[in-house]
Parts: C-alpha cells; sequence; structure tokens
DNA sequence: TTTATACATTTGTACATACAACAGTTGTTT
DNA sequence: AAACAACTGTTGTATGTACAAATGTATAAA
C-alpha cells in the first residue's frame, strides 16, 4: 500500500528531524516548540503577533500557546503586552536578548538542517518540496 | 534556505499527518503509539517481538515502549512473555483481540492514508517516496 | 441597560513523554 | 567461583501536552 508508505515515512522524517534539531537545542535550554515560536516571531520583523496567529504558524499545533509563551517570558526571550484595540488578544515581541539567543543558534541549525538533507541534490530538493507543497497539509486545518 | 524549507515542510506534514490519524484513533480508545505497536505487532505474524526490537521498529522512538505496553495489556490487547533463552528480554504478541480490534479499525486508517494523499497521482507519490527514502532517516538513529 | 453570544486567552486536570537512576540477567575476565 | 561490565527492561520524577472548563472582553440584540 502506497499511500501507507508515503503517510508512515513522512510521520516518521518528521519524528526523526525534531528529535535531531531537539537535541542541538536543548544545550541552549530551548524545547523545539519553544525555539519555533521564537522564530515565528522574528519572522514578524517586529510586527504585532498575536497568541492566536503564533499557534497558527507553529510546526505543532497544540492548545497552549500560552504555557509556552509563560516560558519564554521567564527567560526573558518575549514580551507580552495586551493589545489595546482589542484587550482580549495578547500581541507578543521577541526581545533584543530572544534575537542574540537566536543569533547564537542559527548555525548550529542551519548546519543541522544541511546533515539532515545532505543526501539530496538541489535538484531533488526541489522535487521533494515541491511534492510536499502538494501534499497541502493547511488544508487539513481543524478537521476534528 | 531550501534546506530549511524541506526540514519544516516534513515536520509540518509529520504532524499533521499523526493528528488527522490520531482523531481517527480516539473512538477506538487508542492512542498513535499504541496503534502503531500494535500494526507492529501484527506485522511480526506471531514471530517473537522483543521490547527492544518493537522500540526500533516504531515512529515515534520514545523512550519508554515499557509503559505503553503496560496500557494495551490493560485492555488486553497484547500478551507479554519473559523470554526463556534470555530472561532479559520480554517477547510481546497480540492477543487474538488485538487483531480483531485491528480488523475493525484496518478501513477507517486506510481511507484517511488515502484522503492525505490524495491531491497526488501514483506516480508523484512514487517519486516522493523514493525521496524520501533517499533522505534516509534511520542512518541518524541513535546520535544523541 | 440588560442579556446573550462569540471571541481570545488562561487555567485545571489527567495523561503522555523524556531522562536518569535502578534492578535483574548474562557474558567475560581473573 | 568472584568480580566486573554490558545488556534489557522497569520505575521515579520532572516536564510537556491535550482537552475541557473558566475568565474576561467585545459585539449585538432586546
Amino acid at each position: 500500500m502506497i499511500n501507507r508508505d508515503v503517510v508512515v515515512k513522512i510521520m516518521k522524517g518528521g519524528n526523526v528531524f525534531a528529535e535531531q534539531i531537539g537535541n542541538k537545542l536543548q544545550p541552549h535550554g530551548l524545547s523545539l516548540q519553544q525555539f519555533n515560536v521564537l522564530r515565528i516571531l522574528r519572522g514578524r520583523n517586529g510586527a504585532a503577533a498575536s497568541l492566536e496567529s503564533v499557534t497558527y504558524d507553529m510546526i505543532h499545533r497544540m492548545s497552549n500557546t500560552s504555557r509556552l509563551v509563560d516560558k519564554l517570558l521567564e527567560k526573558g526571550l518575549v514580551e507580552r503586552v495586551v493589545c489595546p484595540e482589542n484587550r482580549r488578544k495578547v500581541n507578543i515581541f521577541i526581545t533584543h536578548r530572544g534575537l542574540k539567543l537566536l543569533k547564537k543558534i542559527d548555525p548550529d541549525i542551519d548546519q543541522t538542517e544541511e546533515t539532515l538533507t545532505t543526501s539530496l541534490s538541489k535538484q531533488e530538493m526541489d522535487q521533494l518540496l515541491q511534492l510536499l507543497y502538494k501534499l497541502n497539509f493547511y488544508n487539513t486545518k481543524n478537521t476534528k
């Protein structure tokens, strides 16, 4: 059954990748999820990032980004500001310290990502990426 | 950075797939990991399956398959027999009841796997699978 | 204004997982 | 045989996660 092979292989691959990157993050005191949040925030370039929108972008969309952000707050890596226009919302920003930490971690992760994909040529990666895009994970959002 | 795109997309895909299949398993009272163990045991066709070897085959290789098997035991889906040749080892077998449950679940999962990959043609799936094989996750076993 | 409803986040609680320490078994060395 | 190390699995403990209920806010209707 080829459907199953594809599904199983991608789940397996995702977990192996997560494990490898997670191992690299551990010495820096970050979990993969925390790192993911920080990278999302950096990607916003200072623009407002509500908890909700961060959750939406996360690799693993779990129920409480809330508590994740708590942990980052404790470490002084992010700031949390109640949105003045809509006081239900909470905007999250990455701090200078957070950016500095990311910058320090970056090369380690870059290298890991390269190692994990080293068996593919650039051309093959393009091809793979195109197929993955076609799988279109984002359509299956909250079909619970 | 295309390396990153590939890695992130596969992690994301793996999580989406796991979530979708997990949702289908929930009504049957199984977690994805438990289901994974059961399918591995079924695949052994009655051959001895030590805890160690099951752990090796798992999609998500976590530290305690031990406790996972406990849960399956409670439900009467597996049996656990201390290996007579090597009393350190514990062999796990799927029970008749376990097989029956899998059989009941199978069509649901088959269909989900098909839905998840429906956007790809058979040819594209072959191609994708080949690329995933080339990524060769299994080389990075315990490089901790 | 009061009531109702939807929204965004937080919190409570039970369960799952990671990591390290432990225990029993086997194999090897002396 | 005794001592030691390696192997296989289990258990303790801290942390992470899922799910549902609760909190506080905004919007609309009566």
